[in-house]
RNA sequence: GGUCCCGUAGCUCAGCUGGAUAGAGCACAAGUUUUCUAAACUUGCGGCCAUUGGUUCGAAUCCAAUCGGGAUCACCA
């Protein structure tokens, strides 16, 4: 299946054998062969010329002389300079495909990457209940959702899980300013999507509050007095502790306005068709933060200032003092994240990583969280990961929500559906789709666009979101990719009316279905190996494109990075509109060079369409 | 001020566990369809990899400094 295991322990012999040097196959670093030189592998010898005591040439030429005749897989060599540039026979190429294709469960099936696999949860979205959800949280969504199936693709045990954000002080500032301003209006009174409401009234605190802060400043008081002055701020400060404790009116009031927000999530979380195996409420887990502060303050982790709040002493890791629990016993941010991480270890035994995917603002905060609970001697607190990544710029800065300058999910969601729309319109090739169809498509295009878009970008950089420009459909985009699978799809369906049921037992691969716990077995053989033709060389270039295919998803999965599988998709994509336009599939000159040519191609449609699926994009079978 | 991140083509991004002539897409210019979907394919144009110094056989990649941009250091979340 690999040939990488192969070389490298040949290199390892010949190196013993040629110079007596010892290396383990470990050490040996192999490349990928650059595509202006011949060979499929490098290996530079540089670093080994002082031991060998020869020139670079002779080196490279002479280990390339020890594995062509000792390594069945090694079909030739050239050397240029120190590199050493190594060609695969036909056959490990063609066996390979033959394995692929007829062994799924070995090749598209990445289960058993790793023998011991993890149990991990995966931390996203994490919305507040005070406004509607943005670009911000579309990349943060799409991201963990994606990782969270990369790493189910390779065999971990993974939760999803949300925490929401319905507690605080800024809950209560769309609540205050509803209750005061609000007169009664519902998400059905004003037909308006539940969590845009409440974020309106958000806004309306905002705008009151400033109004009276403008108003004491006037009278010649400094910002900051004006700040504690305000009578809607000191009504706010009420309003919370109401709630803790428990006031009826407050309570209801709460409930009500959350589930109007809970409902609008709902509706953009169906949009996006992401999901969660479990949702946390910070109102159910910041009372065991408060517990979780008190026994640390016993336990003498923490300490308590003079005005009663209480605050833990990070200095000696290098960062500063933090307060954990308010002067008036109400919790602060990392109080309730205290609370919540313990309870998820708690709920699930065994679980061995939580991967918060939170923004790269936020570093601090979760650095000091570990820091915390190493303190309180937690055997878990080394399994808190923060999967940082970084914010989405608008072309005028930073979006901020209260200055409006956000770029709503719902609206970025209708906006792209309408782009794909017209595009496809204007290609017109769905006439026979009737207009539920044709709708499903154009989200499934236009959702290709965005979460391509956001995901093919490393998570951890920032990046630039132009909503003036929308998102392109051509080039390195999500329905280019579509596109080819479509187009693989159509390809197939000519091959089945032409070839029948010889087609279907070649393409045991695409009757089989994906699902959640795993790929059903059809039992149908492949037949593949009776059709290996003479030569490969027009079919190499996708045949390796394949071949990197469980590599390509393994590293995606260790560095939490789906723009890894975005730029493997991609490629592949690309290989094989390449192979599409110098190949004739369907009516090539013979039956089976048509079969053959099916296979390839039937394949590349099932890696496209499960590397789509691990970014969320479903693969169209018609565009 | 302390800590952290970033700076690659006009624009958006790859490449960063050191390796050959730094790659894509968009944009711009030219071409490809009697043949399986042209949302495709081919070609061209475009680069002191922020700057300077260091490490070495070799640096976009590692180290240091400088310049420029951003984040953070809240009894906000």
């Amino acid at each position: 299946m690999k040939f990488e295991p192969e070389i490298k322990s040949a290199i390892t012999n010949a190196l013993q054998k040629l110079y007596s040097i010892t290396a383990s196959p470990d050490e040996i670093k192999l490349d990928e062969t650059k595509k202006d030189f011949e060979g499929d592998v490098t290996f530079v010898v540089f670093p080994f010329t002082k031991s060998s005591k020869k020139s670079p040439e002779q080196t490279a030429t002479e280990i390339g002389e020890y594995l062509k005749a000792n390594c069945s897989i090694v079909s030739g060599f050239n050397v240029v300079k120190g590199f050493l540039n190594i060609s695969i026979s036909d056959t490990f190429w063609k066996n390979f495909f033959a394995n692929a294709s007829g062994l799924q469960e070995l090749f598209l099936d990445l289960k058993k990457t790793y023998s011991s696999p993890g149990h991990l949860m995966v931390e996203y979205s994490s919305p507040n209940t005070n406004k509607p959800l943005h670009l911000g949280h579309m990349r943060n969504i799409l991201l963990g959702y994606s990782v969270a199936e990369i790493l189910l693709a390779v065999g971990h045990k993974v939760e999803k899980v949300n925490l929401v954000n319905d507690r605080g002080i800024h809950i209560c500032k769309s609540m205050l300013a509803w209750k005061k301003y609000g007169h009664g209006e519902t998400p059905q009174s004003s037909h308006t999507k539940g969590d845009h409401l409440v974020g309106k009234y958000y806004v309306e605190y905002d705008k009151r509050f400033k109004e009276e802060v403008a108003h004491f400043v006037n009278k010649g008081m400094t910002k900051e007095e004006a700040e504690k002055q305000a009578p809607i701020a000191k009504e706010i400060q009420e309003m919370l502790l109401k709630w803790e404790a428990g006031d009826k009116d407050t309570m209801e009031l709460w409930t009500m306005m959350n589930g109007w927000v809970y409902e609008g999530f709902d509706t953009t979380y169906n949009k996006l068709a992401v999901d969660f195996d479990k949702v946390y409420y910070e109102s159910q887990t910041y009372l065991l933060g408060k517990k979780i502060v008190e026994s640390g303050l016993n336990q003498g982790a923490f300490f308590r200032k003079e005005d009663g709040s209480i605050w833990i002493d990070l200095t000696d890791v290098g960062l500063d003092q933090k307060v954990l629990m308010r002067a008036d016993g109400t919790s602060v941010y990392i109080t309730q994240d205290l609370g919540t991480a313990s309870l998820r270890f708690e709920d699930y035994a065994g679980l061995q990583q939580l991967i918060y995917v939170v923004g790269n603002e936020q570093e601090y905060h979760f650095k000091v969280l570990k820091e915390i609970f190493k303190k309180l001697g937690r055997p878990w607190a080394n399994g808190l990961f923060h999967l940082s990544y970084g914010m989405v710029d608008l072309p005028s800065g930073k979006m901020k929500s209260r200055e409006g300058t956000v770029v709503d999910a719902d609206d970025l969601i209708r906006e792209i559906d309408e782009e794909a729309e017209m595009t496809t319109k204007a290609l017109g090739k769905l006439d026979n789709y009737d207009s539920d169809e044709a709708k499903k498509l154009y989200h499934t295009i236009g959702m290709g666009a965005l979460k391509y878009f956001i995901l093919k970008v490393d998570p951890k950089k920032k990046m630039l979101f132009n909503p003036a420009e929308s998102i392109d459909l051509n080039g390195n985009t999500g329905p280019f990719i579509q596109y080819t699978y479509a187009r693989i799809r159509s390809v197939i369906r000519k091959g089945e009316a032409v070839f029948g049921d010889e087609v279907e037992n070649l393409l045991p691969v695409a009757d089989r279905k994906y699902t959640g716990e795993g790929h059903e077995d059809n039992g149908q053989q492949s037949l593949v190996l009776s059709l290996q033709p003479e030569t490969i060389s027009e079919y190499k270039n996708i045949i390796k494109t394949l071949y990197r295919y469980p590599a390509a998803v393994k590293e995606a999965a260790e560095s939490f990075s789906p723009a890894l599988v975005a730029a493997y998709v991609y490629d592949l994509a690309k290989s094989f509109n390449h192979f599409y336009h110098d190949n004739v599939i369907v009516d090539a000159a013979s039956k089976e060079t048509s079969l053959y040519r099916l296979q390839i191609a039937s394949l590349t449609s099932e890696v496209i369409k499960e590397c789509l699926r691990l970014l969320g994009i479903e693969a169209p079978e018609r565009m």
